[in-house]
DNA sequence: CTCATTATGTAGTAAATTTACAAATATTCA
DNA sequence: TGAATATTTGTAAATTTACTACATAATGAG
């Protein structure tokens, strides 16, 4: 029985798998989870125009032993207090409203990814760069401000870190390759065509590929490790948003990860890292 | 109908005045809280040693219609106050727990972060960043990366848009800076001198200086607004973790708020912004 | 010690949930 | 297409759960 930290995100995003009457279900659970909670089995199967068993079916679909072990689940998940599933920014919004959407769209995103976290993926990620004897942190756009982040934190690990924005600097790099060096592409779609071709370019060296996107894109087909990171950015929202916080996030885990690797014996390595900033500041 | 902050405190409060069935319940649900919510009334009723309408009294003692809504009630109660623990990674870790910490770490830090925004300070910030005829954003170490994405989201707003991470290049356009120029500082602590220093200069002259910062610290004195992120950063990680990723999701606040202040006009100028990256695309 | 008051439990009833099964709908493959 | 099969959905009955009314027990006051 896995109390689930977000169920209203779980029961979004299967949405489209369900058949109709759960569908109509999960419905009138979106449209108002809190009552939900404190409704009967007959008075939500009522709201959602289907059958008692309906309901009990839509909820043993989602873990639950039955009814009110779900209605006990939702009130559990509603109560963490991000109880909106992504919630798209309107112009009707004013400041109480749309700072709390963005926020709460932020929590669902890492939510949702850390259900799914391709673990075997990062294992494997963290063995490469454990290894790796040199490490470049390549994307574009918003991406290059995350390869900047993984840059200012792989550093750390006493192995020459690079990254570039510049698609030509990072084709010349990938074609210099050699054994021991290792490429981090970074891609939310996977699809960006100067840094794919990046790739192809590395891949035909004796380097190491390992790339942070989407599962099945032409970018992880150029990949030895590719660490699928699913969400569903919103479309219709012009600004890129919630990807790169997941990417982030999965970049301190590989970095955590290295240092776990390193053993404890690297912390003093580590400290003295810190400690040197310590005359920078007031 | 309140929902108790802390019910399961309320009852141990209460426990002298209840008559001995009603403490005998008190005891079984304060025994095993947890199993309570997932209880029948007949199997609490067993656990406390009293018949079923004690049970049911003592939940109408409490505030709640009856035994079902106690239940819910006491599931809330639980749910919302283990949440808010952050845990740090340790060398016993493995890969199947240091993941899921971390992104607990990076979920609870928005979590906190969201409870206590500072929509004032946001409010005001949009309004500057509006207005502005030029941005800057400085940021030095982690902060640089944010200060980087900061740069790939505003430049959208039809206002140029700069980032530097050479403190020479911040200390000489802040001393070159005048009317309609807004200088955004990035600072965890708020108090890396060489920052503080550019800002210092910034404010000797015309310019707009608003900070994303630690309340109080010299950075934040130096500014017309600040921007006060309270994250408590586990000083024990040598990695920098959360901070940065409330110092995102704060600026993507902003950018949506300056969107909102566009108006729906503005929509068009942004889709043609994604539109141009079509292309890039496989 | 008796009466009044409060506390607790019993038994019955109503409500809610679940199960078993049948009808309806969709899907597959000749 | 259309029969065969699988899947989905609903009906009705069984079971579990919660509540109410009332009776009995315990407590306390005079």
């Amino acid at each position: 029985m896995t109390s689930e930290p977000n169920l209203l995100a779980v029961i979004q995003r299967q949405l489209n798998e369900l058949n109709k009457s759960e569908a109509k279900v999960a419905q009138a659970i979106l449209n108002a989870p809190e009552e939900a909670t404190r409704s009967s089995i007959a008075s939500l199967a009522a709201a959602a125009g289907v059958s008692e068993p309906s309901v009990n079916r839509f909820c043993k679909r989602f873990g639950a032993t039955g009814f009110p072990d779900f209605k006990l689940q939702l009130a559990t998940s509603l109560a963490s207090g991000v109880r909106y599933v992504s919630r798209a920014v309107e112009f009707s919004d004013d400041i109480n409203t749309f700072p709390t959407k963005l926020f709460d769209n932020a929590i669902n995103a890492l939510m949702t990814a850390k259900e799914e976290l391709p673990l075997k993926a990062i294992a494997r990620a963290v063995d490469q760069i454990a290894q790796a004897r040199r490490v470049y942190f390549f994307g574009l756009g918003t991406s290059a401000a995350v390869a900047r982040d993984a840059e200012h934190k792989f550093f750390r690990f006493n192995v020459p870190v690079f990254t570039h924005e510049d698609p030509l600097m990072q084709r010349m790099l990938a074609a210099s390759a050699g054994v021991g060096d290792l490429f981090f592409f970074i891609s939310h779609t996977g699809r960006t065509k100067v840094l794919v071709e990046a790739a192809e370019i590395a891949r035909q060296t004796e380097a190491t590929i390992v790339s942070l996107t989407a599962e099945g894109s032409p970018l992880a087909d150029k990949s030895h490790c590719c660490i699928n990171v699913k969400v569903e950015e919103d479309t219709e929202q012009y600004l890129p948003m919630t990807s790169r916080l997941v990417q982030l996030v999965i970049l301190d885990v590989l970095a955590a990860g290295v240092t776990l690797r390193r053993g404890e014996g690297f912390t003093p390595h580590l400290a003295r890292i810190k400690d040197s900033l310590k005359d920078t500041r007031f």
